[in-house]
DNA sequence: CATGAATGAGAATTCATTCAT
DNA sequence: CATGAATGAATTCTCATTCAT
């Protein structure tokens, strides 16, 4: 009973990205969340204060846990460009194992919903990242472009990259993933 | 008064793009669409069935556009390699310019309202890049990946630079917009 | 081209009777009137000044080629009970040989929607029934009971017959039909 | 305080039936309703599930109190005449005491509303007459007519001298109705 | 006269949120 | 604490009626 073992808050945050990843927001009424995670609806204003803070929560929740995922091998030690193509793995996988996540993502970005104060706790999480970049900047690794450049042509394509593997179209496996993430690769290096 | 030259529904998809872009779909109200657009309710669903219809009308009006205004300067004279990065350029300045119906895109795109007839529709517009891109392989040009798989690197990256000029937070001028679309080119390129 | 030879008038209470009698008054807008009709929806208000006045005009031109299809072969040389037995057929035939009318009679008598002055248009329809009843109450033919009553009681049961025999559920014949009508004459004759 | 005793379910049936039956099903709107049955709008849809629902839901708690009501006093032991008089009398007693129903019964079944379903179950709370008309048939008490004739006849003089009764023109007491009860038993008996 | 595009009042229905139990 | 019945503001959509052409 798994399931039963969550505690009520992360059941509403389950049941929420289930239905909305495939709903949307607006397609998913706070009585089915409730349905669906086994609690009264009024139990969830316990945990959230209203509909639009239980998606900002689940949004911090999940791009928490994406980034422990993302970093949890990255070391100091290893190479600069060992860790950054890591990474690039890292986070195609982790969408690839969490599609919901990705599409809830994609929604809540892209959506008037997402709040300044959470748009700011996004770019902290960003932090590791940029940290990176600048270790590869001084090692000449990287093209010699904004940060926050780099960034956004490496996050969208590999957001994209995923987003094609999952619609399953493509019908590709996992070596034409990695050509994928060398390209993704060659794109930032210098 | 060039806003009332505007036929009815030209007006009705005009009002239906800005105030979708800032507010969203369901920020958006159709009695505010109608105030917008100086008609009356009822005179909308004269041109649109419902409201799905005419987020539906609005994306095929913009995606038409845009594929005429990205594929205007291409012809079959001149070199893959230069058409391709005219288009690239082409793309990301469309957007530049065009900052609402980039907002609206990306919303729509990733919303469960999208019909698949309209993802057709979509693909449909898709063929000239395609046909531009067997083109560069036959010449070598481009690295051996699957067409989609290019294609969606190639799109994602684009759209993220676009977004993050218009975020207006990195400030960068024309110059390093031209650096990414390099980047992405070498993405790309063989 | 018989249907373009109808003066307009006609054809709007033609369409109306047809679309009303399956759709009721609700189900049934004004646009499709005129479109079943063959005129613009304007033209429309240029014969009745209100949807309401047309549903009033159809009864009144129902009630009136009603009575007299029923009246038509009655003559005061005939005999009381002959004439009103005619009657009675009549009155059943001119139903199944007019469904529609049947239908739309029902739902406009029990809606609403029926104006005074239409009820008293109809009462006026009724006069030659009663003075066909009084004839024959005055040659002790008919039970000893009011006028009304008698009417109520003859009518009620007629359209019940005609219904029954429209619902195509009973499948029975002309000859069960006539014993129908004998029922009918036993219930008002001394 | 006996309208405050009144279950929610109870109310919203009470005020539709006393609104419809004045105004017609068109005439009233949900808010109206809920108004009168002093609740809130959306606490309708608690109990029904759209605004057919309640009509249908509606039609068949008169229809269950009615026939209950009808059939209260009889019995196997009583005779089949004796019974059917009985059954007569308590149809338009019924009727009488309940204008409301009447009214909205007879709007109901002329209506394109009426759902096949509805109409199933209408027939089956008539089983128990055709029951009685059967063991009338046995012992040669009635015409030899179909069952489903003899019903129609029966219920359309019923009715028709209950709107007579209720419509307070003919001004007749308890005398004329019993004489017109009598002249209904005349229309089905041999 | 005929037309049908335009209108907006009005209706059904949904759903976030509250609060008595 | 947990619940879910009750609420009514807000939304989409329809359609009788008008009036400029």
């Amino acid at each position: 009973m798994k399931e039963e073992i969550l505690d009520k808050r992360s059941a509403v945050l389950k049941a929420t990205l289930e239905l909305i990843s495939e709903q949307g927001f607006h397609g998913t009424p706070m009585s089915q969340i409730a349905q669906r995670a086994n609690i009264g609806v009024g139990t969830i204003y316990r945990y959230f204060s209203s509909k639009e803070d239980l998606i900002n929560g689940l949004y911090i929740d999940i791009k928490t846990r994406m980034t422990r995922y993302v970093f949890r091998d990255y070391s100091e030690n290893i190479s600069v460009s060992v860790g950054l193509k890591q990474l690039l793995s890292n986070v195609i996988h982790y969408f690839i194992e969490n599609p919901m996540e990705l599409s809830f993502i994609e929604q809540y970005e892209n959506s008037p919903l997402i709040t300044d104060a959470t748009r700011e706790m996004s770019m902290h999480a960003a932090e590791p990242l940029k940290a990176l970049f600048k270790r590869a900047m001084e090692q000449n690794i990287l093209k010699e472009l904004p940060f926050d450049m780099l960034g956004a042509l490496f996050s969208g394509a590999v957001i994209s990259l995923a987003k094609l593997y999952l619609s399953g179209t493509a019908g590709f496996d996992e070596i034409y993933l990695n050509a994928g993430v060398d390209a993704i690769w060659d794109m930032i290096k210098r």
